[in-house]
DNA sequence: TTACACTTGTAACAAATGTTACACTATTTT
DNA sequence: AAAATAGTGTAACATTTGTTACAAGTGTAA
């Protein structure tokens, strides 16, 4: 097992050197296992424990009631998985978790983690700041959504990715626009428009901009 | 000024009655006034301390790089602040906070915070259990946004209120635009037509509901 | 009461997006 | 290499929403 990743974890990450034995053989904690493409938790589930991923990569998703795939994230090992959601009072996950390659998790006890957040002032500290940083990013997800236009969310997306002029879509168009909450070809329209305004140049997921001003402005219209 | 209603607020309720002296006396804050109207906070300011809304009730509301508004949320006295944003490694208030009407807010330090979370277990848990409950409620709205249709968004925000057919729109059709996220006109056009479509009536912010399965239809294909 | 600000209903039109369908390409898997 | 799977481009059309403008209603304060 690669408990040894427990470490590089965020939320561990602060624990000094020589104090990381002790932290971990006091936590209890058991494994588990997922292969690619197999359910790790679904919406509804209840949080009874924190759920690490140690190995692999996972996907969070969440199923509007009308259907709709919206793609929340991708997260990569190691990283704890909703974590924010162990001490609520409505404890049950938020979006559905999919492995996307061959996953270890280790699971660790409500009671557990209480302990350590209480006697570790640098665990605690590291799962604080884990959470304040996912309220962050759903807040800016949240921000994001609100972008009105496709073209908008687009050219915010790309914009955070530019460095000199080149670009990369992280994801296949099918996955941006789940992303985006929005309609794959709806999306594709808007890039080709985006192309034949000559805003942008794309050539598989790698691309270019041509037209900063342009693009800039499609943030502010949408 | 109106310190007791500080032991009320959500983070600190765990503590035990004989323990709260203690807890005011170790805490350093300071208060500040706002008046009705007055920012409290802009969307980026920087998260040096908590926030604690002693009175009075203020609005959050996120303006997004186009200008348009998304009314997040509205919070009523005693209620902390984005105690989330505390710990963040980008510690930015993610939302304008504007007072609805005259407020008391405490400032508590982030050092003095820190303190009483590692030597006071139920003020740690009743913050993290915050926390949680704010992401959670963060996941939520997301939820609701990525809902694509108006008349979607109207049929959740209906029936999540409703009790023996009837309901009550909670704010003005101007704040549930913004709370929507729409445009104000196609809002009353959406629910003029559920009206011509006898699936609710509406006189004021009071409403009925006519046809629940047609309802809960709108919800399922939004 | 009058005046004012705020809210709501509505219409005509423009713009954006969704839906469906199909051909085509790229990437894996066998 | 062949087959299967996933991803992309695009067209025609329906639907939804935004925009703008104006009239009418509501409540509040002078």
């Amino acid at each position: 097992m690669d408990i040894d990743n427990l470490i590089l974890c965020p939320i561990c990450g602060n624990i000094p050197v020589n104090e990381r034995d002790d932290f971990l053989n006091e936590l209890k904690f058991k494994a588990k296992y997922f292969k690619k493409g197999e359910w790790i938790a679904q919406q509804g589930d209840i949080v009874k424990a924190l759920y690490i991923l140690l190995k692999g990569s996972v996907k969070a998703e969440m199923i509007s009631d009308a259907g709709t795939v919206l793609n929340i994230e991708t997260i990569n090992a190691p990283n704890p998985l909703a974590p924010a959601f162990l001490f609520a009072e409505n404890n049950h996950f938020p979006v559905d978790v999919v492995a996307l390659e061959d996953c270890e998790i280790i699971v660790i006890s409500k009671e557990s983690i209480m302990k350590q957040l209480a006697c570790n002032e640098m665990f605690l500290q590291g799962f604080m700041k884990f959470n304040s940083n996912r309220a962050h990013f759903l807040s800016e997800r949240l921000k994001f959504l609100s972008t009105k236009t496709i073209k908008g969310k687009l050219a915010k997306y790309i914009l955070a990715r530019t460095e000199n002029m080149d670009f990369s879509l992280d994801m296949s168009q099918t996955a941006l626009a789940e992303y985006f909450g929005v309609a794959r070809p709806s999306l594709s329209r808007s890039l080709s428009e985006m192309i034949d305004d000559e805003i942008i140049t794309l050539k598989g997921k790698n691309g270019k901009v041509l037209n900063f001003t342009k693009l800039r402005r499609l943030v502010t219209n949408g």
